[in-house]
DNA sequence: GTCTATACTTGGATAGAC
DNA sequence: GTCTATCCAAGTATAGAC
């Protein structure tokens, strides 16, 4: 034990590389995409060294599965805490948009979707996105559940189904607006949705008129 | 003039050269995804040399955006038939589940969204994508048009940005069906609509209980 | 724990024979 | 018009010094 505390400066250090890692893949995903997600250029963002990538992750794979952890994690607290105090379909519209508002611009679901689609080409990663797709169809089964709950419309639209939906036009609506680059078409969807509430509020559980 | 039809035949062989890469190509991008579509692989799939791809098309990326023209020409020609027909909300429902059916059978979306992602890496790829989209939004427009027309959702809801949601709703569930392998889902999403339709149809244009 | 150096592989692209 | 052979760049991953 002589030099206390040198075993755990050194944890400490290594603790920061790893998260200097994770966040330079986050940020080389939304800058460059999945193809452009190299382990040079990640080293490159982080400042570090290349060969430290293969060090604490084993391969590139991993520090990307890493990335969408990390950044998941943090949108799905976010997205629990903003949905939780959601009390009718009004104000739930408004959280949704303000959420995708927010994702659009942090790029988050950039690198979920530049995750998805490159399964597609790295068949290691398929079932390890799978899995990491299902919190958040359960999140906006949960919303849509509450805004459901004793309506008519219940018995008639499965939350899972509709949660399955929901999730598919994010992710469609971030791979667009990426594209096209205008944030504008994205928040026109939920200013359109807005004016056709009051005709759908009827059918709607015991939230309605929640907000005057 | 010596040995007439000499030209033509070579002419004709080199049709069928082009052809079979942008065949290839499509196949490839379909099975391999973006990352997995290689001159290599390309030529392989084609049973022809990979130095052909780059004396017909310059790049790789030149065969790869006429594959993307070619698959997206035969569907827009598909989609404007099949919607050309449609005389009601119900219909509409109807034929536009047969039509995403079929593009989960063949794979035609898997090659539109590996390009879409695929553009956040090549940045030349960005603005040829864009342009190839605009067709598929106009035909979603004008068939929401059409079952619009007169109802008093009409000046509620835009048709271009219902339009852009459908695209990109069509996208985002391509994604997430390539992605767990599971084809029903998509389909337990039209089944909700045709349930709450009833519900709906009082808020729709003229074409209602056109199917009584 | 971090670096340099390098082995190995794959892939885009071209030259030149046929 | 099609092929073989090859160049070159970029990338993953590892060995070994510090």
């Amino acid at each position: 034990m002589a030099k206390p505390g040198a075993r755990a400066a050194r944890a400490r250090a290594g603790q920061d590389t790893r998260a200097r890692l994770v966040e330079a893949a986050i940020e080389t995903l939304k800058a460059e995409g999945y193809a452009g997600t190299s382990a040079r250029a990640i080293a490159r963002a982080a400042g570090l060294n290349q060969a430290l990538i293969f060090y604490y992750f084993g391969n590139l794979t991993g520090l990307l599965l890493a990335a969408l952890d990390e950044t998941s994690a943090r949108r799905l607290t976010r997205y629990r805490e903003a949905l939780d105090g959601v009390r009718g379909p009004g104000e739930l519209l408004r959280v949704a948009r303000e959420l995708l508002r927010e994702d659009l611009q942090s790029g988050h679901i950039t690198v979920l979707a530049e995750m998805i689609s490159a399964s597609s080409s790295v068949p290691e990663l398929g079932t390890e996105i799978v899995a990491r797709i299902q919190p958040w169809i359960q999140v906006a089964e949960g919303a849509v559940d509450r805004v459901l709950h004793g309506s008519p419309l219940q018995g008639l639209l499965p939350a899972r189904d509709v949660a399955f939906a929901i999730v598919a036009l994010y992710l469609g609506v971030e791979l667009l607006t990426h594209l096209e680059g205008d944030h504008a078409r994205a928040q026109a969807l939920f200013e359109a949705a807005a004016r056709i509430l009051p005709l759908v509020e009827p059918f709607l559980g015991p939230f309605i008129r929640e907000e005057g």
